[in-house]
DNA sequence: TGCTCACCTTT
DNA sequence: AAGGTGAGC
C-alpha cells in the first residue's frame, strides 16, 4: 500500500520552492482555520488535497518542499462506489478519466519534458495556493510600524498566510463553522468529503477525497445523509446553498465572484441560506481575493475591546449588524486594504492550541529590546505598502496605533 | 435596531 | 459555552 511521504527518508522524489518561513509557516497557517483539509502526517508535514491533487507539504529555513502523489485507478471499485457516491459520479467520472490521460500522457512522453512541464504547473498551483506574490514580510513591517500591539503578536507569530482556497470548498466548509470548533469541522469536513466527493488515492489507512462538487452537494438526498453524519442542522444549509447557486445562478458563479468588488461579493454570498456576515466575510477573505475582508466573530470583538480598547457597542449582548459593521471599518481604519490578514495573524495567536508558540518564544524575546525601546522604534517608522507589486504609499504620521490612512468603500447606510 | 430563541453536538 | 444564522418580536 501507497505511504505518506516523508522528505527525510529520501524515497521519493520532492519539488521545492524557495520559501523563507518569515514568510510561511505551514503549522500555522494550515491548522488556524481557514482550511479543514490539512493533516500533519509526519513531524512538520502536511498531508492534504488542493487542485485536485494529494500532496505532502513540509518546509526547511529557506525552502518549501512538495510532494505530490499519483491518483489511484479505482475503475474496478467503481461499482461499489456508486452507492456511496451517487450525486457526483457522473461529473467526478469525467474529471477522473482526464487524470487517467494525464497519467498516461506522462508515461508516454519523455520523462524529463513532462516533469519540467508538470513541476512549473505545479508550483504554480502552490504558489497560487500559498498567495507567495503578496510579502507578508513588507506587510507585517509596515503594520507593525502604526500598531505596537500587532509587531509584539508578529514578532513571534510569522508566516501567517492567507490561502486562496477553491471558492466551492471554502464557502460549504465555512458554512459548517457556525456553533462548531475547528476540531468538529475537520471532521465533518472530512466525512463530507468521503461522502460525497470523488476517492483520489489512499495512503496508509487513509482515503483522500477530492471535495464535491456543487451538483454532489445540491442532490436532494444530502440532507438526510449529512444529518445522519452529524451536520446537525447545517445539513440543510449545505444542500439548500448549492441548490441555489445553481438553480438561480450557475456552476461558475462563485469562481466569478473573484472579479467583482468586496462589498458586492459579500451581499451576493448572504443571500444564500446558512451564510451570515461573518461566513460572508471568510468566504471573500479566504477564497475571493478580498483582503480587507475582516470576518468579526466574538472571539474578535474580545480581541478588539482587549488590545484595542474599542469600546463601542460594550454594553451589548451580542453582535448586532450593526456593532458587526462597526468593529469591521474599525479594523480596515486601523490596518489598511490586507486588514483581513492581519486579523487572521492576532486570530491564529489566540487560540488555544497555539499558545505554545508564545512560550517557546520567551527566551528570544528576553535577549531582545525592551518594550520601551520598541516602542520607540514603532514611532520612529514610516509606512510604504508594496504588498502587492503595485506600491501604494501610505503616508501616516508615525504613531503607536495611529489609524493608517486607507480608503475601503463604506458600506452605503441604508 | 436590538434582543431572544432554536438549532446539533461535543468539551 | 461554543469561532453563527434565521426568524420573530
Amino acid at each position: 500500500m501507497a505511504k505518506h511521504a516523508v522528505l527525510s527518508s529520501g524515497a521519493k522524489m520532492w519539488r521545492s520552492v524557495a520559501c523563507a518561513k518569515s514568510e510561511l509557516r505551514l503549522d500555522l497557517t494550515l491548522a488556524c482555520g481557514q482550511s479543514f483539509r490539512w493533516k500533519e502526517t509526519a513531524v512538520g508535514h502536511w498531508t492534504g488535497v488542493m487542485g485536485g491533487r494529494v500532496w505532502t507539504l513540509t518546509q526547511t529555513d529557506d525552502t518549501l518542499w512538495y510532494y505530490i502523489y499519483k491518483i489511484q485507478d479505482t475503475q474496478k471499485e467503481e461499482g461499489d462506489k456508486k452507492k456511496r457516491t451517487d450525486g457526483c459520479l457522473q461529473k467526478g467520472n469525467k474529471v477522473k478519466n482526464a487524470f487517467k490521460a494525464d497519467l498516461k500522457k506522462e508515461e508516454e512522453e519523455p520523462l524529463a519534458v513532462t516533469s519540467v512541464q508538470n513541476s512549473e504547473e505545479e508550483e504554480k498551483m502552490l504558489r497560487d495556493y500559498f498567495q507567495l506574490n503578496v510579502n507578508l514580510g513588507d506587510l507585517y513591517r509596515d503594520v507593525g510600524a502604526t500598531d505596537c500591539h500587532f509587531k509584539r503578536i508578529a514578532d513571534i507569530f510569522s508566516g501567517v498566510r492567507m490561502l486562496r482556497q477553491d471558492p466551492t470548498e471554502c464557502l460549504f466548509s465555512i458554512i459548517c463553522t457556525s456553533n462548531n470548533h475547528i476540531s468538529r469541522i475537520q471532521g465533518m469536513v472530512e466525512r463530507l468529503c468521503q461522502a460525497l466527493g470523488m476517492p483520489l488515492c489512499q495512503l496508509d489507512q487513509t482515503s483522500y477525497h477530492d471535495f464535491p462538487t456543487l451538483s454532489a452537494l445540491a442532490e436532494s438526498s444530502v440532507e438526510a445523509r449529512l444529518r445522519d453524519l452529524g451536520f446537525g442542522y447545517r445539513a440543510r444549509f449545505l444542500q439548500q446553498s448549492a441548490k441555489q447557486i445553481l438553480d438561480t445562478h450557475g456552476p461558475q458563479w462563485l469562481d466569478s465572484l473573484r472579479e467583482v468588488p468586496y462589498l458586492e461579493a459579500r451581499d451576493a454570498l448572504r443571500t444564500l441560506p446558512g451564510v451570515g456576515a461573518k461566513v460572508a466575510d471568510c468566504v471573500c477573505l479566504m477564497s475571493l481575493n478580498k483582503s480587507e475582508a475582516v470576518p468579526i466573530d466574538t472571539h474578535v470583538w474580545q480581541i478588539a475591546k482587549r488590545d484595542y480598547k474599542y469600546a463601542a457597542g460594550s454594553g451589548q449582548k451580542s453582535i448586532t449588524d450593526r456593532l458587526y459593521r462597526d468593529i469591521g471599518d474599525f479594523f480596515r481604519k486601523q490596518w489598511g486594504p490586507y486588514a483581513g490578514w492581519v486579523q487572521s495573524v492576532l486570530f491564529c495567536a489566540d487560540l488555544k492550541k497555539f499558545q505554545s508558540v508564545k512560550e517557546r518564544s520567551h527566551v528570544k524575546q528576553a535577549k531582545e529590546e525592551d518594550v520601551e525601546e520598541r516602542i520607540a522604534t514603532c514611532k520612529k517608522a514610516k509606512m510604504k505598502r508594496e504588498y502587492n507589486g503595485t506600491v501604494k504609499n501610505l503616508k501616516t504620521e508615525p504613531a503607536c496605533h495611529k489609524k493608517a490612512k486607507v480608503s475601503v468603500k463604506r458600506e452605503k447606510v441604508v
